[in-house]
DNA sequence: CATGAATGAGGTTTCATTCAT
DNA sequence: CATGAATGAAACCTCATTCAT
């Protein structure tokens, strides 16, 4: 059920998969232990569920931010708007997506990992376009999108949506820096 | 005991804190699990004392790393390869004491959170001190600097130490990325 | 449950509350470990449960076993053929009550003392009145109560069912020692 | 040592036995868990001690209250001087003793039953000739004794010394009721 | 679908005891 | 005698999971 996945981020989110217990979830959600069962065959496959659902949603929307976006510094601009505001608005999901990966059993580990991949390679793929027809000036396309990512991504965990810094500025910010970390 | 400690660093690096086992850890010290009690009063006593002998010795590094270093541009040239080596060689120690505080329960969670803040308004500084003296440019002093320690802080995550990229082009790397983050 | 009640007393009488193990209790009851806590939250939760049913259960009984009874000499009659045939028909409850009160962690005990200080007080209550009315004469009527409550409650120690005496014989041999020691 | 003794006593009247721990035992003494072995063979070893040692000093006090006292009334008198005073002098040895017959092991619980009896036996043979000599008038000897050792016993978990009631009046009260008992 | 009770494995921790130093 | 570390059993309790109702 949709209210059990929803609890089930937040506790995780909070807790950890390993540190969040079935009990907890159920109490959250109103009903008894066992009747999680009538929604998940197991405590894995609601990490699998959360996994599929949110790797998904991610690309369908990394998709449609960068649709109709052609030049490599507008595709680049594009990218970490895209990325700051989802790792905002969806913190939770995202944390729980990139801290929990060894909790998924081997067998569902490989969906997750690969469409991770994909979307780095997004990134990869823009920075070497653009270093390719000298837009960029890039040392290493992997080492400045892995770092670049880092960068973009902390902001899910230090970022206070109610601090000083507005969501607007806070995205201009790392525009700049971004853009700074590209330029010849 | 050091063996013990060691022990459980690894452990707790690959399985998380509520997933390693005390059976797990007496297993591979070579004691019994009540053998473990002899050295430290809980489970939850050793994450402590990780926490303590890791984050004291990471700010007696960094400052031994920025001792006669005075030029804002060299104190963060020295900075950053600072960051990039001490989080490539102890990648584990790293590792755990980025995600395992929401496991240290509240009273023991004050110190590791005061000597976090210690090390990243370490880069705060040096930033807001090249900003005062004109030798960098940048928008907001905390945000670039979260934004620079998310950058660096990635490679304990995805560097293979036997990859094609050797630690020194690495440091050269980020060392670049990151000057032209704060470049006029 | 009420199978694990039953079971719980019984051991907590030939153990003690710490001697007894939630092993032996399962083992009788018939069920797993772990299933004893569908049905107690803890084994302080076991003690706390028999020490009120039983206090509950005391304090009903002996009010009614003087309802309707007025004159002090009657009423001091009537309790002690009361507390004797309690003390010998429930002897386990009885014994559990008065020496596991060291077992009850401090937020449980205040009940259980309250509940006994009521029924001490029944019968100092006696006591008073008849010295009042001129019927008894006592030289101190808690000092009284308490020797007579202790002469009384050995009886569930040492008396056996099976024995020479019956309890017809005991309850009146003990019905004259009280009137004995409350004679002017 | 006469140390752990006394501290072990002490725990075990707050605790019970099974309730002790010889951590505490040692913490309370001043060494190590360890070191308690070198002057006792097992915690067992301990509880034995302790009764020895109490059950021989209580019988050979008795004999020196009752020595040169001849008449059954005189006798009694100075039983029942002699057991309160006792009994609010060692409340903690004799608390011990007479609830923790069942943590002694079987080999070694005879001794202190049988020494229990003699105890008992004292009071019965008291009464007993004081009926045959006609001095007292009592209904069943060992239901009597039972009784009044009930009465007299009870002091050691009410009284409180630095009551309202000086122990010379607490013996008073006790001696009166206990003549009560068996007077005509 | 929900429930409540059961399961069995395994969790952290404590226990009395031992023994080399 | 004291120590500190080890032992192995067992303590209480929690876990994910199952299933008859």
């Amino acid at each position: 059920m949709e209210a059990i996945s929803k609890a089930g981020l937040d506790l995780i989110y909070r807790h950890g998969y390993e540190g969040m217990t079935l009990r907890q979830l159920a109490t959250c959600v109103g009903i008894q232990q066992g009747s999680l069962y009538n929604h998940f065959a197991s405590k894995q496959d609601l990490l699998v569920h959360l996994y599929e659902k949110h790797m998904g949603e991610l690309l369908e929307a990394l998709d449609l931010a960068l649709a109709d976006v052609h030049a490599p510094q507008d595709r680049l601009d594009a990218f970490v708007e895209f990325h700051v505001r989802y790792h905002i608005d969806r913190k939770r999901e995202v944390f729980v997506v990139n801290s929990e990966l060894r909790s998924l059993e081997p067998a569902n580990r490989s969906a997750a990992t690969s469409a991770r991949r994909r979307y780095e390679q997004c990134l990869i793929a823009i920075l070497e376009d653009g270093a390719r027809t000298g837009t960029f000036a890039i040392a290493d396309a992997p080492t400045t999108a892995f770092g670049l990512l880092g960068m973009l991504s902390g902001v899910s965990v230090w970022y206070d949506v109610s601090g000083r810094l507005s969501c607007e500025a806070l995205v201009a910010n790392y525009r700049e820096l971004v853009r700074r970390c590209v330029r010849k």
